[in-house]
DNA sequence: ATAGGGCTTCCAGTTACTGGAAGCTCAAGA
DNA sequence: TCTTGAGCTTCCAGTAACTGGAAGCCCTAT
């Protein structure tokens, strides 16, 4: 197989492949005209790679997990470790990603967004205490 | 100030601070000695940007609130445009994390971590159809 | 013979910093 | 006064994981 047949099947594109190739995750041989000649094993090892990135693990974990993969003698608990920190990793970054949502949220909201130039978006940033929802009537004695 | 007083003061390290001015989101003038030499608004435009880095805006956006931050004739719409455009990239963001996180989640808890090698996230990431759980006896005809 | 599409390599750019080396400046102490 | 150390300077390189583009070879069809 040349390369634009296995980028098609494994849904990894040419420059990415090359690349796994680069730096080691795959072995391709060649033939005589200098191209890349795939194998099915490189095919499924590829298809492989592109389930791992898609679940988001690093390009080291892949290297891991892959051979793990081949390690016949590998233990599932080494696998599942690896699969642990990584889950864990997501978790902090939803975590991080949510609490950032949700103060942008509430000041996206608290934005009139119209032509006038006062914002609160660009107070908070500024670092302007908010001025709470100021009430039109003082509630202190 | 120099740039370590600023740095203490707004919380960014002084490689980021250089790295802003290079930049060109800060431009600091330099006394005599050739060190940066930072006036209050300096340091106020930094602690604006690591504000606005740290609800997640792109350092492109930064430019962008920064200039709006400083444009007396803004319409506060242009600022929650940028907001909402990068609240929905991060929702995104979560929506993606949280789909790996759901596979990932599953994955793990049927693996059963032990010395045998046999380990269904493997599987998985090998493209093998999940054999759900295998039942015991079969329940078609 | 030539046109095109596919393949090759190599270089550069992306994002937002961060580490490190070589060297200048300044304040304090022996 | 000299030295020491901290703090400052610039410049270069590296990070993650590709992606784009240029220059050029290979193969097939017309």
């Amino acid at each position: 197989m040349n390369i634009g047949e296995v980028a098609e099947r494994s849904g990894i594109p040419p420059k990415t492949i090359r690349y796994y190739e680069d730096i080691g995750l795959v072995r391709p041989q060649r033939s005589g005209n200098g191209y890349r000649a795939f194998r099915e094993t490189d095919l499924h090892k590829l298809a492989f790679l592109g389930r791992a990135r898609a679940l988001g693990f690093s390009i080291e974990d892949c290297r891991t997990l892959l051979g793990l993969y081949e390690d016949e003698s590998r233990e599932s608990a080494q696998v599942k470790d690896v699969a642990e920190e990584h889950l864990a990793a997501i978790d902090e970054k939803i975590a991080q990603l949510q609490s950032m949502r949700d103060t942008l949220s509430h000041l996206v909201r608290s934005c009139h967004g119209d032509q006038r130039p006062d914002c609160p978006i660009l107070s908070d940033l500024a670092g302007e205490v908010a001025p709470e929802d100021v009430q039109p009537f003082g509630l202190d004695p």
